[in-house]
DNA sequence: CTATGCTAATTTGGATCCAATGTTCCCTCG
DNA sequence: CGAGGGAACATTGGATCCAAATTAGCATAG
């Protein structure tokens, strides 16, 4: 699963137009070039995209069905924003979920797989900045996912990665750096579970993890007022 | 929240004529008109429905972020063939995040909504045919989750009904009408904890209903033989 | 008689053009 | 001076036309 096949929530190499400005969008939208509230015009994207409106305008019916845009009739597209209640409950969604998905995905996991996960956060653990440490731990995360072989199930959980990916970005940034300290820990014990191909134990230290950061986040209702004034 | 606007998958009243186009191929997909590995033709769809071409590429957009079809570029698209497992993984989400769904959802309620779900399990419990029965059995679920106000998750239970609507239907047709008197029996007692306003309990009754259907369903994999020739 | 390769027809993908709707700005009237 | 209306502009929605790719059918050679 690489990275850019993880964006496009979908595991099939459909490189039609259509599918590559989704994708373009999608990072465009996950980078935080385009926040919460902004609208996005459909010339302006084929003009930089270099092609006609038309597959800009299925690339928006992706997105929107994905959830990434809204859409009116005449108006056009833009990113929804999130209220801390829609937050919360992804964040319940993913604690029920992603521990199912890791079930699926740990006896399909190689050795191999295991020692680029345990890479990936020693890279982690370095003292990176919070773009790169964001990016990073998104790769970890879908990386142990990467076994579950139901599209439909691997599709949910990077979407629901995706809708939130601006918010983490911002709570990462009024949170401080002290919860990267837990939150290295919470990744030790998810990934020693793992190297046991012990799932019960695996799905409890995931959940937890997600638990938490969502206990944390609740308590950082700023992140909703900055970015969409 | 009405039939019609369950189909859509998301509460928006988007009627520009890409969501009418997709509408009606949704509903044809569930109806089981248009079968798992059944082409779609973009002509064929864009004359029987009066328009041109465009807004069915973009309908048929849609339905594929949605998982109800996958394309191939210049193949064209055609409706998904599932696996048991591919189906049993999805009654296992189903089993982790409708529960969630109706305790978001019971707080929100009135009583006017739980008469109207009584009302609904009457119909049910009346003899009818199967595919009356289906539409009532997906009504009356649904129901359970109006109040649900988060809409990436309301839209998450309706595409997991639809996209296994058609191997409901083959269930129920070789699983014989010994089981309705089972799911009547586990209607009631959701219904009981849901007027008591009790949520675990509902959560509970919602996810042995879930449970014991994947169960019974696994017993029969000539569900998939039959339709997919 | 079968297999392979070429050609023609079908079907999807993309671009441009036109129509409908929404928005903005300015002018006029109270 | 402010509010309301209208006209010009900007943007999205839909239809038709052309290009590219795949598929099917046929002919020919082994």
């Amino acid at each position: 699963m690489t990275t850019e096949a993880e964006q496009t929530a979908n595991g099939s190499r459909n490189h039609a137009a259509s599918h590559r400005v989704a994708d373009y969008l999608r990072a465009a939208i996950l980078s935080g070039e385009i926040g919460p509230g902004e609208r996005i015009r459909q010339e302006d994207v084929a003009e930089r995209f270099g092609a006609s409106r038309l597959p800009v305008r299925e690339a928006l019916r992706i997105l929107e069905a994905e959830g990434l845009t809204e859409h009116e009739p005449h108006k056009g597209a833009r990113v929804p924003s999130l209220s801390m209640r829609d937050l919360s409950v992804i964040y319940q969604i993913r604690e029920r979920l992603e521990p199912l998905a890791l079930t699926e995905s740990i006896p399909n996991l190689s050795e191999n797989d295991l020692r680029e996960l345990d890479r990936l956060q020693q890279r982690i653990e370095a003292d990176t900045g919070i773009d790169e440490f964001l990016a990073l731990d998104r790769e970890f995360h879908l990386m142990t996912y990467t076994g579950c072989r139901v599209d439909q199930l691997s599709m949910m959980v990077v979407r629901l990665w995706n809708s939130t990916q601006h918010y983490r970005r911002a709570f990462m940034k009024v949170s401080g750096s002290g919860r990267r300290w837990v939150i290295n820990a919470e990744h030790r014990l998810l990934l020693d579970a793992m190297e046991r191909r012990d799932s019960v134990d695996a799905e409890r230290h995931l959940a937890g993890h997600i638990r938490r950061t969502r206990t944390e986040l609740s308590r950082h209702p700023e992140v909703f007022g900055g970015p969409t004034p």
